[in-house]
DNA sequence: AAGCGTTATATCCAATGATACATAACGCTT
DNA sequence: AAGCGTTATGTATCATTGGATATAACGCTT
Protein backbone atom coordinates (compact mmCIF):
# COMPACT_ATOMS: atom_id res chain seq x y z
CA UNK A 1 0.00 0.00 0.00
CA UNK A 2 3.19 2.02 0.45
CA UNK A 3 3.93 4.02 -2.70
CA UNK A 4 6.94 5.46 -3.49
CA UNK A 5 6.86 9.07 -1.68
CA UNK A 6 9.78 9.47 -1.63
CA UNK A 7 11.17 13.25 -1.29
CA UNK A 8 11.19 14.65 -5.16
CA UNK A 9 14.63 15.87 -6.24
CA UNK A 10 18.18 14.37 -6.07
CA UNK A 11 18.87 12.04 -3.79
CA UNK A 12 22.64 11.39 -2.68
CA UNK A 13 23.94 8.47 -1.91
CA UNK A 14 27.57 8.81 -0.29
CA UNK A 15 29.79 5.51 -1.52
CA UNK A 16 33.09 6.34 1.13
CA UNK A 17 34.14 2.66 0.93
CA UNK A 18 33.66 -0.82 0.32
CA UNK A 19 30.23 -1.90 2.40
CA UNK A 20 30.18 1.86 3.67
CA UNK A 21 27.70 4.22 2.40
CA UNK A 22 25.41 6.94 4.10
CA UNK A 23 22.39 7.44 2.38
CA UNK A 24 19.01 9.55 2.91
CA UNK A 25 17.95 7.45 5.76
CA UNK A 26 20.72 7.09 7.58
CA UNK A 27 20.86 10.35 8.05
CA UNK A 28 16.96 11.09 8.91
CA UNK A 29 17.65 7.98 11.48
CA UNK A 30 20.29 9.88 12.80
CA UNK A 31 18.72 13.17 13.04
CA UNK A 32 15.43 11.63 14.41
CA UNK A 33 17.66 9.92 17.19
CA UNK A 34 19.38 13.20 17.72
CA UNK A 35 15.56 14.79 17.99
CA UNK A 36 13.85 12.12 20.36
CA UNK A 37 16.56 11.04 22.67
CA UNK A 38 16.15 7.44 21.46
CA UNK A 39 16.89 4.76 19.05
CA UNK A 40 13.34 3.64 19.31
CA UNK A 41 11.61 6.55 19.59
CA UNK A 42 13.37 7.94 16.58
CA UNK A 43 12.22 3.90 14.67
CA UNK A 44 8.72 4.94 15.65
CA UNK A 45 8.75 8.77 14.48
CA UNK A 46 9.57 7.77 10.96
CA UNK A 47 8.13 4.42 11.27
CA UNK A 48 10.78 2.33 11.08
CA UNK A 49 10.64 -1.12 13.40
CA UNK A 50 13.15 -0.80 16.44
CA UNK A 51 15.35 -3.71 14.89
CA UNK A 52 15.78 -1.97 11.57
CA UNK A 53 16.82 1.12 13.41
CA UNK A 54 19.22 -0.94 15.52
CA UNK A 55 20.80 -2.60 13.00
CA UNK A 56 21.28 0.84 10.76
CA UNK A 57 23.05 2.29 13.75
CA UNK A 58 24.94 -0.99 14.48
CA UNK A 59 26.32 -0.83 11.12
CA UNK A 60 27.29 2.83 11.01
CA UNK A 61 28.53 2.63 14.30
CA UNK A 62 31.16 -0.04 13.44
CA UNK A 63 32.49 1.04 9.79
CA UNK A 64 33.55 4.71 11.32
CA UNK A 65 36.75 5.06 13.68
CA UNK A 66 34.14 5.52 16.28
CA UNK A 67 30.80 5.98 17.07
CA UNK A 68 27.94 7.98 15.57
CA UNK A 69 25.49 7.20 18.22
CA UNK A 70 25.68 6.67 22.12
CA UNK A 71 23.66 4.19 23.81
CA UNK A 72 22.43 4.12 27.61
CA UNK A 73 20.58 1.13 29.25
CA UNK A 74 18.26 1.20 32.26
CA UNK A 75 18.53 4.59 33.97
CA UNK A 76 15.40 7.07 35.18
CA UNK A 77 14.04 7.13 31.43
CA UNK A 78 15.07 3.80 30.78
CA UNK A 79 17.87 4.39 28.74
CA UNK A 80 18.46 6.38 25.61
CA UNK A 81 20.66 7.45 22.47
CA UNK A 82 22.23 10.37 21.60
CA UNK A 83 24.28 11.60 18.66
CA UNK A 84 28.09 12.32 19.35
CA UNK A 85 30.05 14.53 17.92
CA UNK A 86 30.93 13.00 15.11
CA UNK A 87 27.71 11.94 14.27
CA UNK A 88 26.47 15.54 14.01
CA UNK A 89 29.25 16.08 11.48
CA UNK A 90 28.30 13.35 9.75
CA UNK A 91 24.69 14.48 9.38
CA UNK A 92 25.41 18.00 8.93
CA UNK A 93 28.25 17.36 6.35
CA UNK A 94 25.39 15.08 4.27
CA UNK A 95 22.91 17.62 4.36
CA UNK A 96 25.23 19.87 2.79
CA UNK A 97 26.12 17.78 0.36
CA UNK A 98 22.61 17.35 -0.25
CA UNK A 99 21.56 20.73 -0.44
CA UNK A 100 24.54 21.66 -2.23
CA UNK A 101 23.65 19.15 -5.07
CA UNK A 102 19.94 19.88 -5.46
CA UNK A 103 20.91 23.42 -5.41
CA UNK A 104 23.64 23.01 -8.50
CA UNK A 105 21.74 20.57 -10.45
CA UNK A 106 18.61 22.37 -10.37
CA UNK A 107 18.18 23.41 -14.22
CA UNK A 108 18.61 19.74 -15.46
CA UNK A 109 16.28 18.92 -12.42
CA UNK A 110 13.87 21.08 -14.24
CA UNK A 111 15.03 19.77 -17.29
CA UNK A 112 14.34 16.14 -16.84
CA UNK A 113 11.02 16.92 -15.12
CA UNK A 114 9.48 18.31 -18.61
CA UNK A 115 9.98 14.82 -20.22
CA UNK A 116 7.90 12.68 -17.76
CA UNK A 117 4.48 10.87 -19.14
CA UNK A 118 1.75 13.24 -18.51
CA UNK A 119 -0.15 11.02 -16.43
CA UNK A 120 1.50 9.77 -12.84
CA UNK A 121 -1.04 6.32 -12.60
CA UNK A 122 0.85 3.20 -11.16
CA UNK A 123 1.82 1.69 -14.86
CA UNK A 124 4.71 -0.19 -13.28
CA UNK A 125 6.80 0.01 -9.55
CA UNK A 126 10.17 2.28 -9.42
CA UNK A 127 13.15 1.66 -7.57
CA UNK A 128 16.17 0.40 -8.54
CA UNK A 129 20.36 1.21 -8.42
CA UNK B 1 30.10 -13.75 -2.68
CA UNK B 2 29.65 -10.56 -4.34
CA UNK B 3 30.25 -7.58 -2.32
CA UNK B 4 29.56 -4.22 -2.19
CA UNK B 5 31.89 -2.76 -5.37
CA UNK B 6 30.02 -0.55 -6.38
CA UNK B 7 32.31 2.54 -7.82
CA UNK B 8 33.22 4.90 -4.90
CA UNK B 9 32.01 8.36 -4.92
CA UNK B 10 28.64 10.20 -4.70
CA UNK B 11 26.04 8.63 -6.06
CA UNK B 12 23.08 9.99 -7.97
CA UNK B 13 19.05 8.82 -8.08
CA UNK B 14 17.09 11.54 -9.76
CA UNK B 15 13.19 10.86 -8.33
CA UNK B 16 11.11 13.27 -10.84
CA UNK B 17 7.86 12.06 -9.39
CA UNK B 18 6.12 9.14 -7.36
CA UNK B 19 7.19 5.99 -8.76
CA UNK B 20 9.66 7.66 -11.58
CA UNK B 21 13.35 8.03 -10.56
CA UNK B 22 16.85 7.35 -12.66
CA UNK B 23 20.00 5.86 -11.28
CA UNK B 24 23.14 4.97 -12.81
CA UNK B 25 21.79 1.32 -13.21
CA UNK B 26 19.57 2.58 -15.22
CA UNK B 27 21.43 4.35 -17.38
CA UNK B 28 24.31 2.02 -17.14
CA UNK B 29 21.41 -0.17 -19.11
CA UNK B 30 20.40 2.57 -21.34
CA UNK B 31 24.13 2.85 -22.32
CA UNK B 32 24.52 -1.00 -22.70
CA UNK B 33 21.73 -0.39 -24.80
CA UNK B 34 23.29 1.72 -27.08
CA UNK B 35 26.46 0.15 -27.61
CA UNK B 36 25.11 -3.18 -27.82
CA UNK B 37 22.19 -2.79 -29.93
CA UNK B 38 20.18 -5.68 -28.29
CA UNK B 39 18.70 -5.42 -25.01
CA UNK B 40 19.96 -8.97 -24.32
CA UNK B 41 23.41 -8.31 -25.22
CA UNK B 42 23.52 -5.52 -23.04
CA UNK B 43 22.14 -7.54 -20.60
CA UNK B 44 24.36 -10.00 -20.83
CA UNK B 45 27.27 -7.33 -21.07
CA UNK B 46 26.90 -6.08 -17.45
CA UNK B 47 25.35 -9.23 -15.96
CA UNK B 48 21.86 -8.57 -15.65
CA UNK B 49 19.26 -11.00 -16.69
CA UNK B 50 17.49 -10.41 -19.75
CA UNK B 51 14.30 -10.25 -17.65
CA UNK B 52 15.66 -7.76 -15.16
CA UNK B 53 16.44 -5.45 -18.11
CA UNK B 54 13.40 -5.60 -20.44
CA UNK B 55 11.72 -4.86 -17.28
CA UNK B 56 13.44 -1.96 -16.26
CA UNK B 57 13.36 -1.00 -19.97
CA UNK B 58 9.64 -1.07 -19.83
CA UNK B 59 9.59 1.18 -16.54
CA UNK B 60 11.45 3.45 -18.37
CA UNK B 61 9.73 3.59 -21.28
CA UNK B 62 6.19 4.13 -19.83
CA UNK B 63 7.20 6.84 -17.71
CA UNK B 64 8.59 9.30 -20.28
CA UNK B 65 6.08 10.94 -22.77
CA UNK B 66 7.62 8.95 -25.20
CA UNK B 67 10.26 5.80 -25.12
CA UNK B 68 13.55 6.03 -24.35
CA UNK B 69 14.39 2.77 -26.02
CA UNK B 70 13.51 1.44 -29.36
CA UNK B 71 12.75 -2.39 -30.42
CA UNK B 72 12.56 -4.52 -33.32
CA UNK B 73 11.44 -8.06 -33.31
CA UNK B 74 12.33 -10.10 -35.75
CA UNK B 75 15.16 -8.96 -38.71
CA UNK B 76 18.53 -10.43 -40.05
CA UNK B 77 20.11 -9.97 -36.45
CA UNK B 78 17.05 -11.33 -34.72
CA UNK B 79 15.93 -7.89 -33.83
CA UNK B 80 17.75 -5.28 -31.61
CA UNK B 81 16.96 -2.22 -29.64
CA UNK B 82 18.14 1.48 -29.82
CA UNK B 83 18.06 5.00 -27.95
CA UNK B 84 15.60 7.07 -29.08
CA UNK B 85 16.81 11.09 -29.08
CA UNK B 86 15.20 11.19 -26.04
CA UNK B 87 16.74 8.08 -24.49
CA UNK B 88 20.22 9.48 -25.36
CA UNK B 89 19.44 12.51 -24.21
CA UNK B 90 18.19 11.40 -20.49
CA UNK B 91 21.29 9.66 -20.26
CA UNK B 92 23.74 12.27 -21.21
CA UNK B 93 22.26 14.57 -18.68
CA UNK B 94 21.92 12.21 -16.04
CA UNK B 95 25.88 11.44 -16.57
CA UNK B 96 26.50 15.41 -16.71
CA UNK B 97 24.04 15.84 -13.38
CA UNK B 98 26.90 12.96 -12.12
CA UNK B 99 29.88 14.50 -13.15
CA UNK B 100 28.55 17.81 -11.71
CA UNK B 101 27.69 16.63 -8.28
CA UNK B 102 30.76 14.40 -8.04
CA UNK B 103 33.09 17.43 -8.69
CA UNK B 104 30.90 20.02 -6.35
CA UNK B 105 30.83 17.48 -4.12
CA UNK B 106 34.88 17.01 -3.91
CA UNK B 107 35.52 18.73 -0.82
CA UNK B 108 32.82 16.79 1.42
CA UNK B 109 34.24 13.49 0.28
CA UNK B 110 37.21 14.08 1.05
CA UNK B 111 36.75 14.90 4.30
CA UNK B 112 33.78 12.16 5.19
CA UNK B 113 36.85 9.87 3.77
CA UNK B 114 38.77 10.97 6.47
CA UNK B 115 36.47 9.89 9.16
CA UNK B 116 36.20 6.23 7.98
CA UNK B 117 37.49 3.03 10.05
CA UNK B 118 41.10 2.27 9.55
CA UNK B 119 40.27 -1.78 8.84
CA UNK B 120 37.91 -2.37 5.72
CA UNK B 121 36.04 -5.83 6.98
CA UNK B 122 33.35 -7.01 6.58
CA UNK B 123 31.64 -5.60 10.32
CA UNK B 124 28.26 -5.94 8.70
CA UNK B 125 26.34 -5.06 5.27
CA UNK B 126 25.50 -1.85 3.70
CA UNK B 127 22.97 -0.93 1.81
CA UNK B 128 19.89 1.07 2.98
CA UNK B 129 18.00 3.70 0.79
C1' DA C 1 10.94 -24.34 -45.21
C1' DA C 2 14.19 -24.30 -41.77
C1' DG C 3 17.24 -21.70 -38.83
C1' DC C 4 18.87 -17.82 -36.27
C1' DG C 5 18.89 -14.40 -32.48
C1' DT C 6 15.96 -11.40 -30.54
C1' DT C 7 11.79 -9.40 -28.35
C1' DA C 8 8.07 -10.45 -25.32
C1' DT C 9 5.76 -13.12 -21.71
C1' DA C 10 4.31 -16.37 -18.13
C1' DT C 11 5.43 -19.39 -14.40
C1' DC C 12 8.03 -21.21 -10.68
C1' DC C 13 11.56 -20.97 -7.29
C1' DA C 14 15.48 -19.08 -4.62
C1' DA C 15 17.48 -15.38 -2.25
C1' DT C 16 16.94 -11.41 0.16
C1' DG C 17 14.99 -7.99 3.23
C1' DA C 18 11.92 -6.40 6.57
C1' DT C 19 8.52 -7.14 10.13
C1' DA C 20 6.65 -9.15 14.08
C1' DC C 21 7.33 -11.28 18.25
C1' DA C 22 9.71 -12.94 22.23
C1' DT C 23 13.16 -12.40 25.64
C1' DA C 24 16.88 -10.78 28.55
C1' DA C 25 19.49 -7.21 30.89
C1' DC C 26 19.78 -2.76 32.71
C1' DG C 27 19.37 1.00 36.00
C1' DC C 28 16.61 4.34 37.84
C1' DT C 29 11.99 5.50 40.43
C1' DT C 30 8.50 4.38 43.44
C1' DA D 1 10.93 -5.45 45.37
C1' DA D 2 8.31 -4.23 41.58
C1' DG D 3 7.72 -1.49 37.48
C1' DC D 4 9.00 1.29 33.62
C1' DG D 5 11.02 2.13 29.04
C1' DT D 6 14.91 1.26 26.78
C1' DT D 7 18.87 -1.25 24.69
C1' DA D 8 20.19 -5.59 22.81
C1' DT D 9 19.31 -10.05 20.46
C1' DG D 10 17.39 -14.19 18.50
C1' DT D 11 13.91 -16.42 15.82
C1' DA D 12 10.19 -17.03 12.75
C1' DT D 13 7.25 -15.25 9.23
C1' DC D 14 6.00 -12.52 5.51
C1' DA D 15 6.89 -9.64 1.27
C1' DT D 16 9.62 -8.33 -2.50
C1' DT D 17 12.95 -8.98 -5.74
C1' DG D 18 15.49 -11.40 -9.05
C1' DG D 19 16.81 -15.58 -11.62
C1' DA D 20 15.95 -19.76 -14.22
C1' DT D 21 13.23 -21.76 -17.55
C1' DA D 22 9.94 -22.38 -21.23
C1' DT D 23 7.36 -20.65 -25.07
C1' DA D 24 5.66 -17.91 -28.72
C1' DA D 25 6.13 -14.55 -32.36
C1' DC D 26 8.86 -12.22 -35.56
C1' DG D 27 11.35 -11.27 -39.79
C1' DC D 28 15.34 -11.81 -42.23
C1' DT D 29 18.89 -15.30 -44.42
C1' DT D 30 19.96 -19.47 -46.33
Amino acid sequence: MKAGNKTLGPRLRVVLDTNVAIGPGQVDLLEAIAGTGSISKAGRSMNMSYRRAWLLVQRMNAHFHSPLVETAKGGNSGGGARLTALGEDIAACYRQMEARAAEVLEPEMERLRGLLASDTEDKADSAAP
